[in-house]
DNA sequence: CTGGTGAATATTGGATCCAATCTGCTACGG
DNA sequence: CCGTAGCAGATTGGATCCAATATTCACCAG
């Protein structure tokens, strides 16, 4: 009996769900384009049922737009929808920051440089999805910290709304060099209890984000 | 051809929707408890399907809490988890009414007047569940003047999730008599654009709501 | 008496089928 | 030529049925 920590996708609804979020987040649903039910989930080798249910969790987080009998939408952000997000984020990631720095362990500020490491490891590999992916894990590494799962629960829809566009960000080379400084200053104050210096770090690692983002998004209009 | 105002229901898992939500406002689905979904869905006269849909929904709020083939149960707030959620709704509707305050209108103030009258109206009647909607009204009337629509809903889901709690407090009569004084005060600070007024207005607003509700969780345990 | 093993039951998960609604095209009248 | 009514196809909404999983309880070994 081997006990190996094997991923198994329990339910379909659950596996499905996972995948459309990678759908999602690699463009492949674009924004803007409906969502047919058939198609999509013969291609997902499910019936229709699963596919409901995984699209009401993404109606929920706003990720997808539903109208009865005209179904759902992947979701379109203009310009003022991000900017607000990243609003929201500013005033939530400031609050999860000091709660985090208030309980933080030796413990946790290794595993914090770990996981910043891990981002510069996926960057070397030049692969989007993997540098996306382990940067989400080394800031919800943080977020998590706070002990406040509501928040960080709000957070992940936040982050989840604009990782479409942010895939933009990454693909940049420039900006994927400054991610590493600006990790390193964020472990850095975070590894002297500074919750000024981090929420400052975080702050201009955000600003850079949002600023690449709405440029490009403004330039196709 | 009367193009009458009338009230219908597009969908059964609209419907049903709002007919769960109204069952957990009013703890007819308590705290802790599983959904039978078989017999709930026979009681609203549909069938496991629109039911299923609506209960993904409340589990993107976090309404209710999921687990594969063991179902849905009606989340249960801890007196920590309430703290963060006022300690959350106090951050975003700071926010809100800050920015609501920028593009106030007079219109605006006489329609948060009227709203607030509303709240009165309701007061007389005694009934619990019309108070709280009144107030709530009131309350999201200003909110979406801020125009920031995800702020609105996130806001929405930290007010959904607290509902059933919020209730013991609109049934003592010392409570109810204190917000009509409360919310004068932030009109008031509205009117006169005083959005650092508004926000302490609101902040006491909340203490008071949170003070009862945890006295009133720690007491049955 | 305790712990575990197995079948029986209850409950959820998913697929298929049919009904309801929407969309696009066509034809007709002005 | 333009607008509209209505029909046909496409798509979604919901109900029923079956499969998969979990839970309960009886039974047995120790």
């Amino acid at each position: 009996m081997s006990a190996v920590p094997f991923e198994k996708p329990p339910t379909a609804q659950e596996a499905v769900l996972a995948e459309l979020r990678r759908m999602l987040v690699t463009g492949e649903l674009a924004p803007g384009s409906p969502v047919r039910q058939e198609a999509l989930a013969e291609r997902l080798g499910v019936s229709r049922v699963p596919l409901r249910e995984a699209l009401k969790v993404l109606e929920g987080e706003g990720q997808v737009v539903y109208a009865a009998h005209r179904g759902y939408v992947v979701a379109e952000l203009s310009v003022d929808d991000l900017v607000e997000v990243y609003r929201l984020r500013e005033l939530l990631e400031t609050e999860a920051v000091r709660r985090a720095v208030e309980q933080l362990t030796d413990d946790d500020v290794a595993a914090l440089q770990a996981a910043a490491s891990e981002v510069d490891v996926a960057d070397r590999t030049g692969d989007v999805a993997l540098i996306t992916a382990a940067n989400r894990r080394f800031h919800f590494l943080l977020f998590d910290l706070a002990g406040m799962p509501r928040l960080t629960r709000t957070l992940r829809q936040l982050w989840d709304a604009t990782d479409v566009y942010r895939s933009v960000y990454f693909a940049e080379r420039a900006n994927r060099d400054r991610i590493h400084d600006e990790h390193l200053a964020l472990v850095d104050a975070l590894a002297r209890r500074d919750a000024g210096a981090a929420v400052a770090a975080q702050d201009a690692h955000r600003a850079h984000s949002v600023a690449a983002v709405t440029a490009a998004l403004e330039a196709r209009g």
